[in-house]
DNA sequence: CAGACATTTAGCGATTTCGCTAGATGTCGT
DNA sequence: ACGACATCTAGCGAAATCGCTAAATGTCTG
C-alpha cells in the first residue's frame, strides 16, 4: 500500500468509526463471532432498516467489513485489519 | 467518569479526529514537543486562519488540547490522555 | 493614547451527513 | 408462476460541517 494510498485509507475508516451507530455495528460483529446477517444488525437499532444498511456500506467501503450473498441474506463479515490503521496512527503519540 | 460520560467523551474525541486538518494538528503539536502557539500552528495550513481556530476548538472541547494565554499569544497544549479512549475502544477488537 | 499585532467571534453559503419513506431486486416455498 | 421474505436503491428534507470574509477583542510598543 503506497504511503498516499495509506492515508487515505485512514481517513475512510477514521470518518467510518466516527458515526456512534457504526461503532455500534462494529461490536456487534466481533461479539457475534466476526459474522451477521444485515437483518441480526438492523434489528439492534431504532434506525429504519435503510439506514443501517447505508451504515454498512459506509463500514464496507471503508475495507471494514466483507459481505456475501447466502440465499435470500446477506452475511457481513467484520474485517479487522484495517483497525490497525488506527492503532498505527495512535502510536505516534506513545509516550 | 460514569460510563455514560465516557461514551460521550470517546464520541468527542473519535469525531476531532475524524478530520484530517484535526489530526495534522495533533501530530504538529506532538513533533514541537507538546506545545505551540495558534500562529504557528496555522502557518502550516492553507486554510484561512478562522478555520485553523474552529479546528483547535472542537479539538479542545474533545480534551485533546488545553490553551494558555502568554501575552498576545495562546499557546495550545497537547492533552494525550483523552486519545487513550480510542485505543481502549480499539482494544475489544484484539484478536 | 494610537496603531500594530495575534487571535478569536460572528455569520454566510456550499457541501455532506443522516434520518426517513417508497419502490426495486433477488430468492424461497408452494 | 405467485406471493412472502430479506434486503437494497433512490431520492427527499433537516441538520451539521467546513471553508470563507469581515469585524471584534485583547495586548504590546512607541
Amino acid at each position: 500500500m503506497t504511503p498516499i494510498a495509506k492515508l487515505r485509507a485512514l481517513d475512510e475508516v477514521v470518518d467510518a468509526i466516527a458515526h456512534p451507530a457504526r461503532r455500534q455495528i462494529l461490536l456487534t460483529l466481533h461479539f457475534r463471532g466476526g459474522s451477521a446477517t444485515a437483518g441480526e444488525l438492523a434489528a439492534r437499532f431504532e434506525h429504519a432498516w435503510p439506514t443501517t444498511t447505508r451504515h454498512l456500506r459506509v463500514l464496507e467501503d471503508a475495507g471494514l467489513l466483507r459481505h456475501e450473498r447466502r440465499g435470500r441474506t446477506r452475511v457481513y463479515t467484520l474485517d479487522r485489519e484495517r483497525l490497525g490503521l488506527v492503532t498505527e496512527w495512535l502510536g505516534w503519540f506513545a509516550t
